[in-house]
RNA sequence: GCGGGUAUGGCGAAAUAGGUAGACGCAAGGGACUUAAAAUCCCUCGGGGGCGACUCCGUGCCGGUUCGAGUCCGGCUACCCGCACCA
């Protein structure tokens, strides 16, 4: 044995091995107990691997090489989510062709992660740009399109109105062009969309039968924002037409005193001659134009907005006529695009009629403050008033009546609403999956044939959008016009591309079959391996990602493609890794750090251990040098227990308890996503060993065993060294024995009114009466004349007095 | 603005189900080894007071429930993440 770990050589050497022995490749026995484990494939940018990315794939690897152990048949692939914007930027810019860039950064990817030695089946390994796996990105699209899933609509751009392209809207800064300071504007486009929406109730009530985190679950579930509620129709004064508004509170019907609608309302268009002030009017809308949907709820504070001259509405239960205001915080794409205000029960109806002085009505009684000086939104405890045949019903039993009302008159209905959007599904780009539709103006939008697939992205001159925003594909005649499938006419293929979440919205069924050129995967292969059993990804991909990849499968399923209706069992997710320094690591901020570097310097099992010890795993963490250092000298700690080692294949006496203990803590908490502890309880543990001066084989052996997830490498190499057979992960999952957790005696603590005053050892199986005895003696000086009311003793814990 | 989180020593953090706050690691101070340094090993380490047995204070802030609150309830504050074309 050397004297000192030597990672330079040892890590290498086991990477080695693992590869030409195929260690981690998951089989196709399909008679063993399978574990799917699955974390979020990186999109491989240029600047390489962040230590961001160890963080989740190594917590997932260490319940990988865990469960092999435990006997399991372990899926645990690998791949590129490689289709994106920045790519395609860097091949504007530097003239170089995206699939060469991403080539590049595919292999530097994925040297970096097999020098941390992660257990993935790399013959498994997928690209979302491969032809042969975005054939099936598209044939699931054209199963969509063919199940009326996705249709063209008329949807706004961010355009830069200097380079004429369209921006991402990270694109946008402060409402100008990143590249180039211009104003940015929203442009109408057509685009393609998907109906997400459609499967709005279907995901909301997938939640109830996954394990997710709560949040993710909460946040999964406010995002598809159901609410119930009644659309309203309103007379138009002086028309025939009716503006139908949708809200929440049909029960404040009565105190309506204005309307608002989103200043792209087609009925301002069609009532341009009524509407006195229509300059004013067009000048607000195109104020909005230049606001986001964030930008416009998020000035919400203050308030804007222009009235109507010369159109107004009536009430349908009081028939008085109100106002129509137009202002950007009511949004075309949400609900109607037409609201009834009632300021005295809604917060933004509240200051925008104070701002405009408009007349806020009591409907629900049972404020504090009048609802002129304060807005009253309870909906628990008020009732009724003003409100004629509602009166002194409560909210609840006001909603109902009101609806039937509605209902019976022919004025309105209950209608459930829903936050959630339908998914815009084209980008004016280059490097994105080609959408497998041809415009033929005889036959419409006509899908190409299955057996035409993969429609593969053609060569172009340049990559840069054309001057009408389209796609560089558009410049590309001879690619774009054909015959069309249908008639034989002349037609013209789809030039948008999809966007980068289509491919990553499936991915995981590929790894279940990556090379089936027939199907997307083979229905035994799917049937054995789905669900994925835990899938691990960052918080932020909670509402689009993973909503997104919902969505699909659970499209997949009423298919009859895929044989569960939800994806993934389980859910997790990890913090972010942030600089020394607590905030975002990033170039401009100089505190990248590069997990080469600590791998070269300190290892990989280093670089691993300290990943994981560095804290709570699903919160945010500094990134610091010195506890990679701390990690560092306890890997050392564990190479120099090779010198204190002694035959014995037995436990040592005095150590048993604590090691049946350890394993039990480590056994669980790599389970619970608390790895900082478990690796803390075997710092704990090797404490112990050098403290008791020798150890056992046996003492050794489950330590590496119970270390190994954690650092493969250097538990394999010690492994070899002390001549245990076999390899580090061909070996079975210590146990351990609840009888032999515990100690002989106990440590309880002695309260006197809930304060700490002492603490005492006695026997674990002593009596009550033998522990409140020795307890009293523990604290007799306190307790000393005082009258003692109560005596709690709580098992194994500690006695606390009550004293007068 | 809306939705979701988080807050504990000098620092990263622990604390099953309301029961000894600060495990484990880092930094710091002291000691051993060394000509010296590094490395390693040993000891101390929330704050105040006391020579001392001890004692008071302490988990973002204000209040409550309880024999007992980091943990439960009500009300705040600050910070982080997402907001639909970054991934």
């Amino acid at each position: 044995m050397a004297a000192v770990y030597d990672h330079h050589s040892v890590e290498p050497k086991w990477q080695k091995v693992w590869d030409d022995e195929k260690a981690f490749a998951a089989t196709n026995d399909f008679s063993k107990p399978k574990y799917y484990a699955l974390v979020e494939f990186p999109y491989p940018s240029g600047q390489g691997l962040h230590v961001g990315h160890p963080r989740p794939y190594t917590a997932l690897d260490i319940v990988s090489r865990k469960r092999r152990m435990q006997g399991y048949n372990v899926l645990f692939p690998m791949g590129w989510d490689a289709f994106g914007l920045p790519t395609e930027n860097y091949a504007i810019k530097n003239k170089i062709h995206p699939k060469i860039v991403t080539k590049n950064n595919v292999a530097r990817f994925k040297e970096q992660l097999h020098s941390i030695g992660y257990s993935f089946d790399w013959d498994r390994e997928v690209n979302t740009t491969d032809p042969g796996y975005y054939h099936w990105t598209q044939w699931i699209f054209l199963k969509l399109f063919n199940a009326g899933l996705a249709y063209k609509t008329q949807m706004p751009i961010n355009w830069c109105t200097s380079c004429k392209v369209g921006l991402a809207n990270e694109e946008v800064v402060n409402g100008v062009c990143e590249r180039c300071g211009a104003p940015v504007v929203r442009k109408m486009q057509s685009q393609w969309m998907l109906k997400i929406t459609e499967y709005a109730d279907k995901l909301l009530e997938g939640l109830d039968s996954v394990d997710y985190i709560e949040r993710v679950k909460t946040q999964q579930r406010n995002w598809i924002g159901r609410s119930t509620g009644a659309e309203v129709d309103f007379k138009l004064t002086g028309t025939d037409d009716k503006l139908t508004v949708y809200t929440t509170r049909p029960d404040t019907l009565f105190g309506a005193t204005y309307m608002v609608m989103s200043p792209e309302h087609p009925y301002i268009e069609k009532y341009k001659d009524r509407i006195t002030n229509y300059d004013e009017v067009v000048k607000y809308r195109e104020e909005a134009s230049r606001k986001s949907d964030f930008e416009r709820t998020e000035l919400a504070k203050d308030k804007t907005g222009v009235c109507l001259n010369g159109l107004t509405a009536i009430d349908p239960v009081n028939d008085k006529e109100i106002p129509i205001w137009i202002s950007d915080y009511v949004l075309m794409s949400y609900g109607t695009g037409a609201i009834m205000a009632v300021p005295a029960h809604d917060e933004r109806d509240w200051e925008f009629a104070k701002k405009f002085n408009l007349p806020i009505i009591e409907v629900v009684a049972g404020s504090d403050k009048p609802v002129t000086e304060q807005v009253y939104t309870d909906v628990a405890e008020g009732k009724l008033v003003n409100s004629g045949f509602l009166d002194g019903l409560s909210v609840a039993e006001a909603k109902k009546k009101i609806t039937e009302f509605l209902e019976e008159k022919g004025i309105g209905h209950a209608k459930t609403n829903y936050k959630l959007r339908d998914w815009v599904f084209s980008r004016q780009r280059y490097w994105g999956e080609p959408i497998p539709i041809i415009h033929c103006e005889k036959c419409g939008y006509v899908p190409l044939k299955e057996e035409d697939l993969p429609l593969e992205l053609p060569e172009v001159e340049s990559y840069m959008p054309g001057d009408n925003g389209e796609s560089p594909l558009a410049a590309m005649d001879s690619w774009v016009n054909v015959t069309c499938p249908c008639c034989g006419g002349p037609a013209k293929r789809e030039t948008d591309t999809m966007p980068q979440w289509a491919g990553s919205s499936w991915y995981f069924l590929r790894y279940i079959d990556p090379t089936n050129d027939k199907e997307l995967a083979s229905q035994e292969a799917l049937k054995y391996w789905l669900p994925v059993d835990w899938y691990n990804g960052g918080m932020e991909h909670t509402t689009l990602h993973l909503l997104y990849s919902r969505f699909w499968h659970r499209f997949l399923y009423d298919q009859g493609i895929v044989p569960t209706k939800e994806p993934y069992a389980k859910r997790t997710s990890h913090g972010m890794i942030l600089g020394s320094n607590g905030e975002k690591m990033s170039k401009s901020r100089g505190n990248v750090v590069n997990p080469d570097d600590i791998i070269e310097e300190y290892g990989a099992d280093t670089l691993r251990t300290y990943e994981m010890f560095i804290g709570a795993f699903d919160q945010a963490a500094n990134w610091s040098m010195e506890g990679v250092q701390g990690c560092r000298r306890f890997l050392d700690r564990v190479w120099k227990l090779q010198a204190i080692v002694t035959d014995g294949d037995e436990y040592s006496k005095d150590l048993e308890v604590k090691i049946h203990q350890t394993i039990r803590k480590v056994s669980g908490d790599f389970e619970t996503l608390k790895y900082n502890t478990g690796i803390a309880a075997l710092m704990a543990l090797i404490n112990d060993f050098y403290k008791a001066g020798s150890i056992t084989k046996a003492d050794l052996k489950t330590f590496i065993l119970l270390l190994n997830p954690v650092a493969p490498h250097i538990t394999e190499e010690i492994w070899a060294n002390e001549g245990f057979e076999g390899r580090v992960f061909q070996a079975k999952w210590p146990e351990y024995e609840e009888a032999k957790c515990v100690e002989d005696t106990v440590t309880i603590a002695v309260q006197v009114l809930g304060k700490l005053r002492g603490t005492f050892e006695e026997d674990r199986n002593a009596s009550k009466e033998t522990m409140i005895a020795r307890a009293k003696e523990t604290v007799a000086s306190k307790i000393e004349g005082k009258e003692i009311v109560k005596e709690i003793y709580v098992p194994g814990k500690l006695v606390n007095f009550v004293v007068k």
